[in-house]
DNA sequence: AAACCGATCAACCGCGACAAT
DNA sequence: CATTGTCGCGGTTGATCGGTT
């Protein structure tokens, strides 16, 4: 089926919009609403598409759109939507009030992408970036072969590998070692570590919603989620997991200092570990929270709200005890 | 002072979904 | 059921700005 055009572009002005045109927009859209966007132009005096219009009032003349930096809330509400919804970006805008979508993949792509990218984290997947070192497949042929950890081909690699690596690779075998039900698929593998890493428990006072807020939430938030979601551990999705989909969802350090997750404790715990992911970190908070109160997204978080950059990395980093080091070149692996 | 470069973000483009006919 | 029209989404582009050389 052919797609009609969205509008007759010969003489209709295109680019940067001026005031005038801005008050002109608001103006007609103050006393008549939106409408028709195809036909709202002419009705309001404009020499612009239906579809330019309806961009500039959605993205920047709305009266209701938030402007200013991005609070440490929003962000990690960004972060743990974008883990499950992926490139959604009107799902993600639809729980942070006053953000538009547009506003929120700029964004992400120029500064949390970033951020993941820099601490290590695949942006896409939510996972730690063992993939680029290859050392999934390496972990894998070495588990599956057999019963005797060998770690002569890690130790070949240990100039060009973060000690840190190793010392995960090390935990991750022990643990598929001692438990027969550890998941032969390194990808499975990564996600689940990657869970616990950054799973405290559930906390009780994450919920903040009505019964009925909730189910709107959910709804509206299932309704947003991709039928091919990357991150392996939400493949199994059905809406009766949901809640424990949404219970094990990442969330790089934006926890409460006081709790202690990180690759060290990670080699302290038994191999239950894999399988309670319904103490996850409290994104049932974020789901749950009603649209119309945005200082209620993850309230039981303790936030350093600086608005310094580099302090959210340092901040995010440190309780990420997985980094790559500055001077690693990850694009040596790519 | 000028040139260069990277970051940012407003705006555009193409497409899919869906409603209307 | 097929076709047409509209809307909204996600990806991409390009103008602008600030910092650096």
């Amino acid at each position: 089926m052919g797609r009609a055009p969205c509008c007759d572009k010969n003489g209709l002005k295109k680019g940067p919009w001026t005031p005038e045109e801005d008050d002109k927009l608001s103006h007609y859209i103050q006393l008549h609403g939106p409408g028709n966007w195809r036909t709202l132009p002419k009705n309001a005096g404009l020499q612009r598409c239906g579809k330019s219009c309806r961009l500039r009032w959605t993205n920047y003349l709305r009266p209701d759109i938030k402007r200013g930096r991005f609070s440490f809330e929003e962000e990690e509400t960004i972060i743990q939507l974008h883990s499950i919804l992926g490139n959604k970006w009107s799902a993600i805008a639809a729980r942070l009030p006053g953000r538009t979508d547009n506003e929120i993949k700029n964004y992400w792509n120029t500064h949390i992408r970033k951020r993941l990218l820099r601490m290590g984290i695949d942006p896409v997947t939510h996972s730690p970036r063992l993939d680029l070192l290859d050392i999934s497949s390496l972990l894998s042929s070495s588990v599956c072969s057999s019963s005797q950890l060998n770690f002569s081909n890690l130790l070949g690699i240990q100039t060009l590998v973060n000690p840190e690596l190793l010392r995960l690779a090390s935990t991750l075998l022990s643990l598929k070692h001692e438990n027969p039900h550890f998941p032969q698929n390194p990808q499975i593998w990564n996600s689940q570590v990657q869970n616990q890493i950054n799973t405290p428990p559930l906390q009780s006072n994450q919920f903040h919603a009505t019964p009925t807020q909730e189910a709107a939430a959910m709804q509206a938030n299932t309704e947003g989620l991709p039928s091919n979601l990357t991150n392996p551990s939400y493949q199994n999705f059905t809406p009766s997991n949901f809640d424990e989909s949404l219970a094990s969802l990442p969330n790089y350090g934006f926890i409460n200092p006081s709790e202690t997750s990180t690759f060290q404790s990670l080699e302290n715990q038994n191999n239950d570990l894999y399988y309670n992911n319904n103490q996850g970190f409290g994104f049932d908070s974020v789901i749950s929270t009603p649209i119309s109160s945005p200082t209620q997204l993850n309230s039981s978080s303790t936030f350093i709200n600086t608005g310094n950059e580099d302090e959210r990395e340092s901040y995010c980093s440190s309780m990420l005890k997985f980094e790559i080091p500055e001077s690693f070149n990850i694009s040596e692996f790519m």
